[in-house]
Parts: structure tokens; C-alpha cells; sequence
DNA sequence: GGCAGCTGAATACGACCGAA
DNA sequence: TTCGGTCGTATTCAGCTGCC
């Protein structure tokens, strides 16, 4: 009998194909005669970090942890341990959450970039975003990732081409703010539909579920400000 | 230099817990 | 009851170290 935490086809062989990306690898983190627990240490902050990110970009993409888990052929109990920092996953690990998140590698450390009090993003230089709907016109130019205490603020200029496909479903923690630069569409936040024109603004609460409904016959620029709880 | 033993990291399996 | 998340434990493998 399989167990609901696993979800793999390959035997545990194979394994160690490659280096952690941690410098901690291969190395003892604790002498063991001085301590040996019986429980997984704690992993460094980057581990956290990391696991922190890959908890973002799933809940982002509306994944459960059995779906990603599947989805990037490692056991739920690992997911949950790459989350919560308690153990590094391989870069072979990484590049199959990376891919099954429908981001790129880089984007799993892009938290660890160093943080400042301010960030200058000059025109036209965000950096372009793939989200699981690019593929219905919708592109996504992050233009700033700032940290205020708790709270995450991710500045998106999004931009959807005309009759673009409706935007899949979100429901996320925590507040977003759209001001409509130019085109009309019909937004969707709850049972409610808004008609978003040039200069509309719209403030809602994340939690409730809400995406693009559809687009008009003309291409429609929006800033879309999400204001999250960092977990 | 080669081998064996030890140690730690990555991973899976199975079980448990809490929420819906 | 189901599902998502976590924990305890076993297994495998690679790196390190000491001995010959």
C-alpha cells in the first residue's frame, strides 16, 4: 500500500546526483561528541529563506503542498521540511520545485538578494514575471520588492493584451491595490464584477478570491500593488 | 595510495495531529 | 472522513579520517 505522502515512481536510488548549494554540505554542523540530537537541527537562516520562498510561490500559484510535492516528484514531508528550513534540498531538487512553480531557479533565492529601505527600478527595467496565465496575454513587470517589517510590497505593472483570457483565481493573505493606466476590463472579487477604466482605482482585501475577469478589445495597462503579511 | 569505518545530509515511508 | 502539514525513523550515499 502507498502512502498519500508519497507520490514517487522512481526507487530511492540515484540519489546524491549532485552537490547541496549550501556551503554547509557534506560538512558537520555540530561536533557530534558534542551533541547529537535526536531531531533535525534547525538549518541555517538561508535554508529558512529559501524554504520561506518556495512557501510563497506555492500559495502564489494556488498549490498545495501534495500538489507541488507531486507535481516536482518528492515525498509531502519533504516539501514541508524544504519550507520550514529543516533540510536543504539538491540543486536537482530545486531546478524540478523551480519548474513545477513555473519560475525560474533563480527565483527561489531572489528573497536573499540584499534588502534595502528603498528600491529605484528605472523605466522598463522591472523584472518580467511568468505567471501560470502568461500564456493568456498577461505579462507582469515587477517593479520594486521592498520590506516593511512584516509586510511584503510587490509593485506589479501588469500588462494584458486585448481579448486577453481571464487570469486564474487568487485568494492570498493581506490587501491589493489596481489603478488602471489604460485599456477597460472587467475585474472579479467575489461575486462582484468592477469595470475597471483609465484611471479607476480598486482596494480589496486579497483573501477573497479575485483575477481578471476579461478584457476589452484594447490592451490594458495596470499597476497592481499586493501588500502581504511576511509568514 | 587504498581501504574501511564513521558521520552527516538528503530522501522516503508511515504515523500523527489539526482543520474543514 | 479527508486533506494538508509535520514528525520520527530507516535507508542510501558522499565526504572525511585513520590505519596499513
Amino acid at each position: 500500500m502507498r502512502s498519500k505522502d508519497q507520490g514517487l515512481e522512481s526507487p530511492r536510488v540515484q540519489r546524491r546526483a549532485v552537490a547541496s548549494p549550501f556551503p554547509t554540505a557534506g560538512k558537520p554542523l555540530i561536533p557530534p561528541q558534542v551533541f547529537k540530537p535526536r531531531l533535525r537541527p534547525k538549518r541555517s537562516d538561508r535554508s529558512g529563506r529559501l524554504g520561506q520562498q518556495i512557501r510563497d510561490l506555492r500559495q502564489v500559484s494556488n498549490l498545495s503542498a501534495g500538489s507541488l510535492a507531486r507535481a516536482a516528484g518528492v515525498s509531502r514531508s519533504m516539501l514541508s521540511r524544504f519550507e520550514s528550513g529543516s533540510v536543504s534540498p539538491s540543486i536537482e531538487t530545486l531546478e524540478k520545485l523551480a519548474g513545477s512553480l513555473n519560475v525560474q531557479l533563480s527565483r527561489l533565492f531572489s528573497d536573499q538578494i540584499e534588502t534595502r529601505s528603498w528600491c529605484f527600478v528605472p523605466a522598463g527595467k522591472g523584472v518580467v514575471v511568468e505567471f501560470g496565465n502568461a500564456a493568456q496575454g498577461h505579462q507582469y513587470e515587477l517593479l520594486g520588492h521592498v520590506l516593511c517589517g512584516r509586510w511584503r510590497v510587490q509593485p506589479y505593472l501588469v500588462t494584458l493584451g486585448a481579448y486577453a483570457g481571464p487570469s486564474a483565481a487568487l485568494e492570498q493573505q493581506g490587501v491589493q491595490f489596481i489603478h488602471v493606466f489604460s485599456g477597460g476590463m472587467r475585474y472579479r472579487h467575489g461575486s462582484e464584477i468592477v469595470h475597471l477604466r483609465p484611471g479607476d482605482s480598486l482596494l480589496f482585501e486579497a483573501k477573497t478570491e479575485h483575477g481578471v475577469e476579461a478584457v476589452g478589445n484594447q490592451p490594458v495597462s495596470y499597476l497592481s500593488i499586493s501588500l502581504r503579511p511576511r509568514g
